[in-house]
DNA sequence: ACTTCATGTCAAGAAAGGTGACATCAAATT
DNA sequence: AATTTGATGTCACCTTTCTTGACATGAAGT
């Protein structure tokens, strides 16, 4: 949508997703339950979360908190985009990956950006992930 | 908005518009207790819709049956329009009463085209109503 | 006069949202 | 290889909000 390969790229493992956005495992797989969103999924199945995702689930979370239910959430957000059912699950073998940078490096250097610099609260608003994109 | 002053006129009393809409005046109360809607009022501080009312009122009706709660609804229509709370209540006197059809008569002949036609059920669907405006 | 409407309140059912806690097994990381 | 992290599933539970029905009383409209 956006023309930015990295908005899509699925990078990020359930556990970080919950630091990032303060939602809980449980709550994370609840809306996907209730299909309000769709991440990537690793070969062994595991969650990968792209910072589209991450975006909306912030998104997703404000509503919630504005105290949306799921069915108004569904009108509001646009449905799940197929960038996410089509998501790029970058692994060392794709094409991407043989560029400068590894996506295990680009992962290690994105995690140390969004967590180690606030040591306890690290809770993201929306919009505070357009910086990388700048 | 739509430049057609008809649609801000306000019409109907809370009965025909329950008959329209299939909703009980419990439910149309309950909606603009919590602004949902604002209908006009007359100087006797009954209520009054015009035909955008009921077309709002359709509308929330619908994003109900869809399971979208009041917070969601919110979110999805437009506020309330300010067309609603400058709502032409026009009485006797108004100006345009002073043109070839009273409102009285107007109301009259709305009653009759919109409900008497149809026995039994007679719930409009959203669009219904567009049909008086082309 | 008769019908319709306004406001307010009690009640209540139903669903929805959200969580916690386990248990078990698989994947990923180091 | 060992440790951490994640997946699925389930039971249970609580709390809240929604949403509506049903009355009662008094005023407005026709």
């Amino acid at each position: 949508m956006n023309g930015d390969i990295r908005r899509n790229m699925a990078l990020f493992p359930i556990g970080i997703v919950m630091k990032l956005t303060d939602l809980t495992a449980r709550q994370i797989r609840y809306y996907e339950q209730h299909e309000l969103i769709v991440p990537a999924r690793t070969n062994g199945n595991q969650r990968l979360f792209s910072f589209n995702d991450v975006e909306r689930l912030l998104e997703i979370k404000n509503l919630i908190e504005k105290g949306v239910n799921i069915a108004g959430i569904k009108q509001v957000l646009p449905s799940v985009s197929q960038s996410s059912e089509e998501a790029t699950y970058m692994n060392e073998q794709s094409e991407v990956a043989r560029r400068e940078m590894s996506v295990k490096d680009l992962r290690r250097m994105l995690k140390r950006q969004l967590l180690e610099k606030r040591p306890g609260q690290v809770t993201l608003n929306q919009g505070d992930l357009s910086r990388f994109f700048q």
